[in-house]
DNA sequence: AAAGCGGGGTA
DNA sequence: TACCCAGCTTT
């Protein structure tokens, strides 16, 4: 499929397109596993600009892998809080730990082990590997793949399960394995700042003269994915009460968006308008520690909209001022806390929103204290 | 094999 | 808007 003169030739132009166009980033020669795993798993599907400062927080906090397996689980949870994809941060804490105990601290050096980690996929198995260990396995993210099938002009789908195994036997196939860690790093680089999703660089590209693509004017087309998207419209009814200083908040613990994250007690509705009285007139379980005649007042904010992937949310806030909070009444999940504690907690991007910028009014008199 | 999971940058 | 980002896990 691929000759060796093809091979040379992408080798060579590759790494002289990386001499000359140096991309510094805070984990490059990096030698510490723990340091390169944790930057590998914020980088999953994240932009490097996104993820760097999430980097260096973690960095700071938890300098080698026996603190972070250490830490309270929100803590790790608040620090990831922004950053997207939360299944992320449990895995990390998760392997923390396993290393921690199983391997004593050191983190495990052959491909196998490493890919048997928790929240661990071929990708980040085959870049720890490379990175930290200089084993000869080929990566393959959204970079690479993109760059192949440019390359060789392919146009089986990246995401289907034989257009990931093709690109992985390509990707093994052209992994130069004198250093592959830097191979690895020089061909993600490539794609992420040359050979870029819209309008790449191919006026001066290093690999033009062989590219099927650009040959065939076929890079606007490559490469092919199948996956479509579909979104669907949410409506969030947050009830945000205050007695005294006091708030009251819950895990998120179903499966669902936002898992083991934060939040005031929420009730969803088909509608994006509705009455909040008839609202706080339903039984619902989530209102077992509101009783009407204890309500003083009630102010509104929002609805704000916030865009996912998959997913549009538009939350309302409602500020419910209480005389009492019936806190024998607290459904499971649910924790009464100090307005001033939040801080410890990860909230959703959108409840961050509301609390930074909208939610003075409510405690302004509690901050003032 | 397909679905689900965030948030933000870019055209 | 739509697409994509140093993907992985669950169903």
């Amino acid at each position: 499929m691929v000759s060796k003169d093809i091979k040379s030739f992408f080798v060579q132009r590759l790494n002289d397109w990386a001499a000359a166009n140096k991309r510094p980033l805070p984990w490059k020669n990096e030698p510490d596993p723990y340091l390169i795993w944790l930057s590998e798993i914020i980088l999953q599907q994240t932009r490097v600009a996104q993820g760097m400062p999430y980097y260096e927080a973690f960095k700071a906090h938890f300098p080698n892998v026996q603190v972070l397996a250490a830490a309270p689980e929100d803590e790790i949870m608040r620090l990831w809080q922004g950053l997207g994809y939360y299944s992320r941060a449990r895995n990390l804490h998760q392997t923390a730990k396993t290393i921690a105990i199983q391997y004593q601290g050191k983190f495990p050096d052959t491909y196998e082990e490493i890919r048997a980690l928790k929240g661990v996929g071929p990708y980040t198995a085959a870049a720890i590997a490379s990175f930290a260990f200089g084993l000869p396995y080929a990566v393959v993210d959204g970079n690479v793949s993109r760059v192949l099938s440019r390359f060789l002009g392919i146009d089986t789908p990246i995401d289907s399960t034989i257009g990931k195994k093709l690109f992985q036997d390509l990707a093994d196939t052209l992994l130069d394995r004198n250093d592959p860690g830097k191979y690895n790093q020089q061909l993600m680089d490539f794609g992420a700042v040359h050979c870029t999703p819209q309008q790449p660089l191919c006026p001066q590209c290093p690999l033009q003269s062989e590219c099927i693509a650009f040959r065939q004017k076929k890079t606007a087309q490559l490469p092919v994915k199948n996956k479509k998207i579909t979104k669907t419209k949410r409506y969030f009814h947050y009830l945000v009460p205050k007695f005294d200083s006091q708030t009251l908040i819950r895990k998120r613990t179903q499966q669902d968006i936002w898992k083991h994250l934060y939040e005031f007690p929420l009730i969803e509705t088909e509608q994006a308008n509705l009455d909040i009285h008839d609202l706080l007139a339903q039984n619902h379980t989530t209102l077992d520690w509101w009783k009407p005649e204890q309500l003083i007042e009630i102010r509104q904010t929002g609805p704000h909209k916030q865009q996912l992937t998959h997913q549009t949310i538009i939350a309302t806030f409602w500020e419910l001022e209480l005389q009492q909070i019936e806190q024998n009444q607290l459904p499971d999940q649910f924790v009464c806390i100090n307005w001033k504690n939040l801080d410890k907690f990860a909230f959703p991007r959108i409840i961050d929103w509301y609390l930074k910028d909208n939610s003075l009014n409510l405690f302004s008199q509690v901050q003032q204290n």
